[in-house]
DNA sequence: CACGGTCATGTCAGTCGCTGTCATTACACT
DNA sequence: AGTGTAATGACAGCGACTGACATGACCGTG
């Protein structure tokens, strides 16, 4: 069904297809799929429990004597590196997105869940608020920042550099 | 049209109330309801477009020698100026908004415009990129967690107060 | 005053996203 | 064979939103 769907966005975008067709052509119903995906937009969005996962993980996981800053960092570069193998797909996706205010609305509470879990992680190593939550914000921007170069820079650079030099900008703002 | 909706958000919640409910109690029709609303949420949503002009307005207007991440913040303390007046009305409205999600997904979607419209401020003064997009999310966060607490602070502290102390604690995190 | 323009609104029909409900099928365990 | 469970299909229905056309208020011009 992802497939289908990022197909037919593609060809038609995301507006001028319907959720019967995509079902159609991934050979299900309607109906079926609305029992998979919460909404229509949802299908673009699939991996996004398993990266807040995999960055509450890494934010635990991280040297005791990080800043909060830094292991909120670890966090963002590790499950933005679940994404390395796949960065055609990621492409094909982020066009879809940045067509349609929508689904950029969905990619703004995507992250900002990331920043949830994100903070929830620091809080249980003992960081205080709202020091937690900034710190889980400021290295979401910077994983969205990052993000966004990781997509588009030419030749593919590793995902984990695109972190560091967002960061390192961040920190010479002040 | 939006006492009405708000009026009816708070009786029966959100999703239980029908565009066509709005209107009636508004005395229009559902159609008329839709000329002036894209749609059913952005009724909670009217004076954001101003509040940006005047974050942008008050980033240009910044003394030069100000850093970019503080300009920024001055066009955020004078955006949530704006709202000094109304708290009641904000309170009642951030209730209802805390109640769905797809409110929040639009709230955030108001603040990435406030992030994108402060970067445009930013740019105009010579910033360059990343530091523009960097500082004015930066800002936006804070922003978020001021606004967050001039709305439940006993008794209402000034907004500029809760700028300037969520300021403080982002800077304490380097 | 009559006329033409535009602007807001009402009316109506229609599409599409999404949901509740019930029946069916397939498989797993006993 | 019998029983439970999970996935799917089939169908009906609501509500958000849109396009098209008609109506009426207002306004400036002749």
């Amino acid at each position: 069904m992802i497939r289908a769907a990022v197909e037919l966005f593609t060809e038609r975008g995301f507006e001028q297809t319907t959720a019967g067709e995509i079902a159609e052509r991934a050979g299900v119903t309607e109906r079926t799929f609305f029992r998979h995906f919460a909404d229509k937009r949802e299908v673009l969005f699939d991996g996004s429990r398993t990266m807040e996962r995999t960055a509450y993980d890494a934010i635990l996981a991280a040297a005791d004597d990080l800043s909060p800053l830094d292991a909120a960092l670890a966090g963002m570069t590790a499950g933005g590196g679940m994404l390395e193998d796949i960065r055609d797909h990621a492409i094909r996706r982020s066009k879809i997105v940045a067509a349609n205010p929508g689904l950029q609305e969905r990619e703004l509470l995507k992250l900002a869940a990331m920043a949830e879990v994100a903070t929830e992680a620091l809080r249980k190593r003992g960081v205080g608020e709202p020091a937690a939550s900034l710190a889980a914000h400021s290295a979401v921007t910077v994983f969205h920042v990052a993000f966004t170069r990781w997509l588009s820079a030419q030749p593919a650079p590793s995902f984990a550099d695109c972190v560091a030099q967002a960061a390192d900008a961040l920190r010479a703002l002040l």
